[in-house]
DNA sequence: ATTGACCTTTACGTTAACGTAAGGTACGTT
DNA sequence: AACGTACCTTACGTTAACGTAAAGGTCAAT
């Protein structure tokens, strides 16, 4: 068993995407699909790693800082010469991914504060609208 | 007393972003330096404003969404005529964040997983070299 | 009065990430 | 045999977000 296949198609289904996007991320190694004659075949990897491209770019991640940080993912330990350098270099993925959060953070609760402020408003001036009709 | 002003390159030393890239943030309304002759004079709201457009933009909202998102923030309640309205469109953006929040979390997760990995790899690795000198 | 620092405008150039059009293949169906 | 569907390649086009070069204004210091 080979395990599943997908075709472009349905793959553009699944992750609302067109086939030009994920033709192009194969252009750019993020996505490796087998052939059959012509046509790609992706497999489940291919699947997952395109999720994960999907999800760099929505974080505001450009196509190359995405795939170093996938080809972090599915690399074998005992094969990483450079171990320690590795492991620097993810450290430093995971501290730059922490200060995101920490921004998106801040701009929640500050937009949560916005909010509430609004919603004060809001009961005023329905407090002042039935008041007008006594 | 008018508050303090800022110079362009005073804002571009403290964000380290250059010139050009202000003055395309003034050319698209995110932020209104007053004049004095031809130079620019940036007030503390601009300087507010810039540090909330590149937070935006680390995060991977193009300029036009930053746009409407700082609109948001100072805007008078008391002066909006669709209340509801507005009210809705900034809780959108809070679900908006609050999804790529949970994104980011993801993402570390699975870094430090990564990171655990890489770390028992080595460790073993240490062991080996140690019983190698015996 | 000229140099240098700081700032300006105008306008063409660049890069990433695709969009889109044109034309072709391969295969099952009508 | 013609058609539809799904897929392909090649290659030029587009958009956002600036980069960069050219030419010039203003003011203080030498």
């Amino acid at each position: 068993m080979s395990g599943q296949v997908y075709s472009i198609t349905q793959l553009c289904q699944e992750f609302d995407v067109t086939p030009r996007t994920i033709r192009h991320y194969e252009s750019c190694g993020l996505v490796q699909p087998a052939r059959e004659g012509q046509r790609r075949l992706f497999s489940e990897r291919d699947r997952v790693r395109l999720r994960l491209v999907l999800r760099g770019r929505s974080l505001g991640f450009n196509l190359a800082e995405i795939a170093e940080m996938i080809d972090l993912y599915d690399l074998d330990p005992t094969q990483v010469a450079q171990l320690e350098r590795t492991l620097a270099y993810g450290r430093d993925k995971i501290r730059s991914l922490e200060r995101k959060r920490s921004e998106i953070t801040e701009a929640i609760e500050e937009l949560r504060a916005w909010e509430r402020r609004l919603e004060a408003q809001l009961r005023l001036r329905k407090r002042q609208q039935t008041e007008g009709k006594r």
